[in-house]
DNA sequence: AGCACGCCGACT
DNA sequence: GTCGGCGTGCTC
């Protein structure tokens, strides 16, 4: 008897043992297969075959129903889930679920392929010539069944010559062909001898075909992508699946337009905004192996390619690479993972990498190619620091510009040259103060405070999204007009600006503006010179050319450098650097002015200083000095529950019944730094491992000897990046 | 994820 | 007395 062992896409450790009824023993490990479950019906995939003479089991085993006309999921896609699922302490069930599209969408297969025949190695047998001259002739079909039928063979002959490489199949959906076959005469860019040298490099990787990881580090404006997009086109002309992972997606049409000019197709992609029907689309193209680019955000990396030949993440250091919740992992290292898994190339691109990956080079496990010019002459911005505790005063209140940044923004204004502020902050002012009787007012569902919208004339938690009309008297005092708005958020500073500036054109940009048209149109505005003065949050320090802009202020450079989060200086630094680096990419060399309180700190003199190499080494030993990642493993245990007392003794529990185990530090418990957020009310612990010390085994120990309340649920954390 | 079973409040 | 709330636990 052959025994199936089924994984379905659920919160499922472990997989679920069926017979494999005669007609079905032929399904390759990897295969849909559709099973009863409970009351109804499930599609799981085929994740082991087991001989078995008989089988004495405590539970009833039911049938494989029927095997589903989806090709098999590729054995290292089935590996790189489960090793995801042990290192993030994660069910596989869940990790299958990311990698399957909605049941639903399985469903609804497509009901054409495009059928390709590729140069076959040796002489086609004729009935196999059969086969491919119909393909030259139509190649659009239903299934190998149909195609068999068409060609006046039988279908075993299309299976084989599809085993061979000889013949391969792509879905085609609702008319629309999609991306279509690359062109790789297009128009390859023209790159300086730097660039040229490095893309060399990055291609004999793509030829060599083997795992290797490469730190693309390149000065902002340093032409990156025309760099690793050579990479790209090698990949495609061997016939390879390519994917770019960006930390979220802002794809400006400009950007498609670059790549649609280098490969003739626009690139497939995959992000939270893209149509379930695309996704469908996308996920069997890149199951069926043809090739294509697939440019996505983080879940991308659980697509099914079954010809993968180059992984490229771009903006290495962002930490929107780490998702944190429901499965916890950070795209970066799992694409690092996935690239070893397929034995394929990874290229890790940043004009500011993060300490991980600098130290990955160092120990050579990692190489690097730097790119040290910008392009086309342009030359690094100068950065001035102003230090606000002096100029603060001549500003009068309710001032966040200064005097020396206003003298700045009305030259370039008269110079007619374009303007950036930078300021990371959503909304019109972070705080609402009672002058009465000091009430801070803050969330009823967290603990933090409101954030005052002026534009929508509300006040919103930036946690939960709470919304709420803007009190007229204080809730806590009651004293009537006496709440005043305290700080800047982005909404106040453009109030300044167009105070100050009347005759500027000035637009502002942040995630919850607008539209994401509206935010386009604003982007393409600057682009092209319609705007003096751009205002914006962190959306608009990455990424972006603007050819006209010169000067960049950063008005709150401190913002992130509080709370003492493990890597709020590295943060911060690249943070500032991205913002500095959209200026002067042309002829004009570039002017950025940063307002801080604390201009002595070590990341405001690096930056002043330019001096990334020196700030990055001064980190780096610090983090070895404190044994803190990557010279030690953490991981974070959350819990929470609605209920406050709770979730403080169950904290309490864990850390007492956790073993004390050698090279092996709890922290905690204690309350997080935001200590309720929707409802709940979260503690914390922390584990340290040295880089000698296993920590699964002791985090799984942990695990099974504390039983939860069922009151109380606990996230862990492998490699946290949030400290909140 | 569903869908069962199971123990406490407002209805005919 | 019953209907039904959704809390907890199982599905090969």
């Amino acid at each position: 008897m052959t025994l199936a062992h089924v994984l379905l896409p659920q919160r499922l450790e472990k997989t679920y043992t069926y017979f494999l009824p005669p007609t079905l023993v032929h399904l390759p490990e990897g295969s849909f297969v559709r099973v009863p479950f409970g009351s109804r019906e499930k599609v799981g995939i085929l994740w082991r075959k087991e001989e078995s003479a008989k089988e004495e089991t405590s539970f009833k085993i039911k049938e494989v129903l029927v095997g589903m006309d989806v090709p098999a999921l590729p054995e290292k896609l089935r590996r790189f889930a489960a090793w995801l699922a042990q290192y993030t302490l994660t069910p596989v069930g869940l990790v299958l679920k990311m990698v399957l599209p909605k049941d639903e969408h399985l469903e609804l297969l497509p009901e054409t392929f495009l059928w390709t025949c590729h140069p076959p190695l040796k002489p086609l047998t004729p009935t196999r010539q059969k086969v491919c001259d119909l393909v030259a002739r139509d190649p659009y079909h239903t299934s190998a069944h149909a195609l068999g039928m068409c060609a006046g063979v039988s279908p075993q002959v299309v299976s084989a010559l599809e085993k061979a490489g000889v013949l391969s199949k792509a879905p085609v959906l609702d008319g629309d062909e999609g991306q279509g076959e690359p062109d790789l005469k297009g128009t390859p860019a023209v790159l300086s001898p730097e660039q040229n040298a490095a893309a060399k490099t990055l291609c004999h990787q793509v030829e060599e075909n083997a795992f290797c990881v490469t730190l693309l580090d390149g000065v902002t404006g340093s032409g990156k992508t025309q760099v690793y997009l050579e990479a790209v086109a090698k990949a495609l002309s061997k016939g390879r699946q390519v994917l770019i992972l960006l930390p979220e997606i802002s794809l400006t049409p400009q950007g498609i337009a670059r790549f649609e000019n280098r490969f003739g197709v626009s690139p497939l992609l995959w992000h939270s905004g893209v149509g379930p029907s695309a996704k469908r689309k996308t996920w069997h193209r890149v199951l069926s192996g043809n090739p294509c680019v697939v440019i996505g955000a983080r879940s991308a990396l659980f697509l099914p390619f079954s010809q993968l030949g180059l992984i490229v993440v771009d903006e290495e250091h962002e930490h929107a690479y780490k998702q944190e919740q429901g499965v916890f992992y950070h795209a970066r290292d799992m694409a690092v993972v996935r690239a070893r898994l397929e034995r394929v190339p990874l290229i890790l691109a940043s004009a500011t990498p993060s300490v991980e990956t600098v130290v990955n080079v160092t120990l050579g496990k990692y190489t690097c190619l730097k790119l040290t010019e910008r392009f086309a002459k342009a030359v690094l911005p100068t950065i001035e620091l102003v230090d606000l505790r002096v100029h603060k005063k001549t500003g009068g209140p309710r001032r966040w510009i200064c005097d020396p940044m206003v003298q700045a923004l009305t030259q370039n204004l008269a110079a007619g040259a374009q303007s950036l502020l930078f300021l990371n902050r959503r909304g019109y002012a972070p705080l609402t103060l009672c002058r009465s009787c000091g009430e801070r007012v803050s969330c009823a569902y967290c603990s933090s405070w409101l954030v005052e919208h002026r534009s929508l004339d509300i006040l919103m938690c930036h946690q939960c999204g709470h919304k709420q009309k803007r009190p007229q008297a204080c809730p806590s005092c009651e004293a009537p007009d006496a709440l005043v708005a305290c700080g800047p958020g982005v909404e106040r500073l453009h109030e300044e600006v167009t105070a100050l500036f009347p005759k500027a054109r000035v637009g502002m940009i942040a995630s919850d503006q607008g539209s994401v048209q509206l935010r386009q149109d604003l982007l393409s505005d600057m682009e092209e010179g319609r705007l003096d003065i751009l205002i914006g949050t962190q959306m608009i320090a990455k990424g972006h050319h603007f050819p006209g802009l010169v000067f960049v202020g950063v008005v709150d450079a401190d913002l992130g450098l509080c709370g003492g989060d493990l890597r709020a200086c590295e943060r911060t630094y690249q943070l500032l650097h991205q913002v500095s680096g959209r200026c002067g990419r042309e002829e004009v060399p570039g002017h950025v002015m940063i307002q801080s309180f604390a201009p002595d700190h070590p990341v405001m003199q690096a930056l002043s200083a330019g001096d990334r190499d020196a700030f990055m080494t001064a980190e780096i030993d610090a983090r070895r000095l404190y044994e803190m990642p990557p010279f030690a493993r953490l991981v974070a245990f959350i819990f929470s529950s609605t209920d406050e007392k709770s979730v403080e003794e169950a904290a309490r529990a864990f850390v007492h019944r956790a073993p004390r185990t050698p090279g092996i530090m709890l922290m905690g418990p204690s309350p997080a730094p935001l200590a309720k957020v929707n409802r709940r009310w979260r503690w914390r612990v922390l584990a340290k491992a040295d880089k000698t010390v296993k920590i699964h085994p002791f985090v799984q120990h942990c695990l099974r000897q504390t039983p939860m309340p069922s009151k109380v649920t606990l996230h862990v954390d492998v490699d946290p990046y949030s400290f909140l």
